[in-house]
DNA sequence: TATTGTTATACTCTATAACTATA
DNA sequence: TATAGTTATAGAGTATAACAATA
C-alpha cells in the first residue's frame, strides 16, 4: 500500500547496451531441455490440471480434493495418515483440506474407537452425491486426455506410471 | 500470534459416533483415480521436482529456473514474452523470477534496440558458469529417472509427451 | 518414545488484474 | 488499441517445525 511504485526499466541497469535481434525469432530451441522428461511432464502436468479445474468447475472441486473424496469414497474408516500416505500429500496439509471438505459437509472425521488419535474418515451422503457427479465430470476430462495423447499411448503412459 | 490455539479434536463434532476399524488396512483402493492418467502424472512429478530441487542443491537453481537459464542460454536475445510462452510460465511470474536471476548475476536484460519495450535476455559469464555446473547435475539426476523408469519407457515417454 | 492430527510459518506456484511505457 | 514488462494480490501447493493427545 504505502510502498514506492513505479514500472519498467527500474531494473534495468544495462540500457545502454543496445541487443540487435530485429524480427521475431523463428524457432526456439529447448536445448538441454529437450532430453529432460521431467520438463515434459510438468506441462503435460499443467495442461491436466487446468482442464480438470475447468471441467470440475460446477463441483468445485480440485485435483487434491477429488482425489481424497475417492479414496474416502473407496476405503471408508481408513486414517488421516494412511490417507495421506496413499495419495503422497503432506500430513499437515491434508489435515486443512479435509478441514475444507468436512466444513463444506462433503465428509466426516470419526474418532476411532480402539486409537483414540486415529479419525476414521468417511463421506456425508451429500458427499456421496457429489462424488458421483465429480466423478462423471472427471472421466469427461480424461476422454479429452486421451484424445490429445491417442488411446494407445495413453494407456501406454498409465501402464507405465502406475507402478512408479 | 494472538488467536486462540487448541490442538486435537476441535474439528470433530462426530465424536460420539466410534468408527469399527481396528487393524491396519492391508490394501487402499484408488478406485476411480486408478483410469486417471492426471494422479500418476502427478505424483511422477512430485517424486521430478524433489529429486531435482535435491540434486541442484548446490547451485541452488530450482526447476522453472533451470529452464529459463537453458532456453536464455540457447538462444541468447530472446525477449521475456517469447521466454514466457516458450516455457508456458506467466509474463507477471517470469518477471519475479528473472528478476532473481538478474540480482544473483546470472542474467542480463538488455533494452532491445528497434522495440522499446522488449527486453532482450543474456547469460553473464557468471550465469554461462552456473548453467554448465547445473546442467551436469541435471544430467545426473536424468539419469537417476532413466534408472527409475527403465530406459525404454523413459524414451517412450519422452516421444510421446514432447509434442503434446 | 513414537504416532496421529493440528497449527504456524515461509516460500513457490498459479491466476488475475491494474499499471507504465511503448508501439 | 495492442503489446512488453512490472507490481500486487489471493489462493493453492510444498516443506518444516512445534505442539497436544494418545499409544
Amino acid at each position: 500500500m504505502t510502498g514506492t511504485r513505479r514500472a519498467g526499466t527500474q531494473s534495468l541497469p544495462f540500457r545502454s547496451v543496445a541487443a540487435k535481434r530485429r524480427s521475431p525469432r523463428l524457432a526456439i530451441s529447448l536445448d538441454a531441455l529437450d532430453s529432460h522428461l521431467g520438463y515434459f511432464i510438468r506441462r503435460v502436468q499443467i495442461w491436466v490440471f487446468q482442464d480438470f479445474i475447468r471441467t470440475m468447475k460446477p463441483v468445485d472441486i480440485r485435483p487434491a480434493q477429488f482425489s481424497a473424496l475417492v479414496v474416502i469414497g473407496a476405503n471408508p474408516g481408513l486414517s488421516q495418515a494412511e490417507l495421506a500416505a496413499t495419495l503422497a500429500i503432506e500430513r499437515a496439509r491434508l489435515a486443512r483440506l479435509l478441514h475444507r471438505l468436512q466444513a463444506r459437509n462433503l465428509i466426516r472425521r470419526l474418532q476411532s474407537g480402539d486409537d483414540g488419535r486415529r479419525h476414521a474418515l468417511q463421506l456425508t451422503p451429500q458427499g456421496r452425491t457429489l462424488l458421483a457427479r465429480a466423478k462423471t465430470l472427471a472421466a469427461r476430462h480424461e476422454r479429452r486426455l486421451i484424445e490429445k495423447l491417442g488411446a494407445a499411448p495413453h494407456e501406454m503412459l498409465l501402464q507405465a506410471l502406475r507402478d512408479f
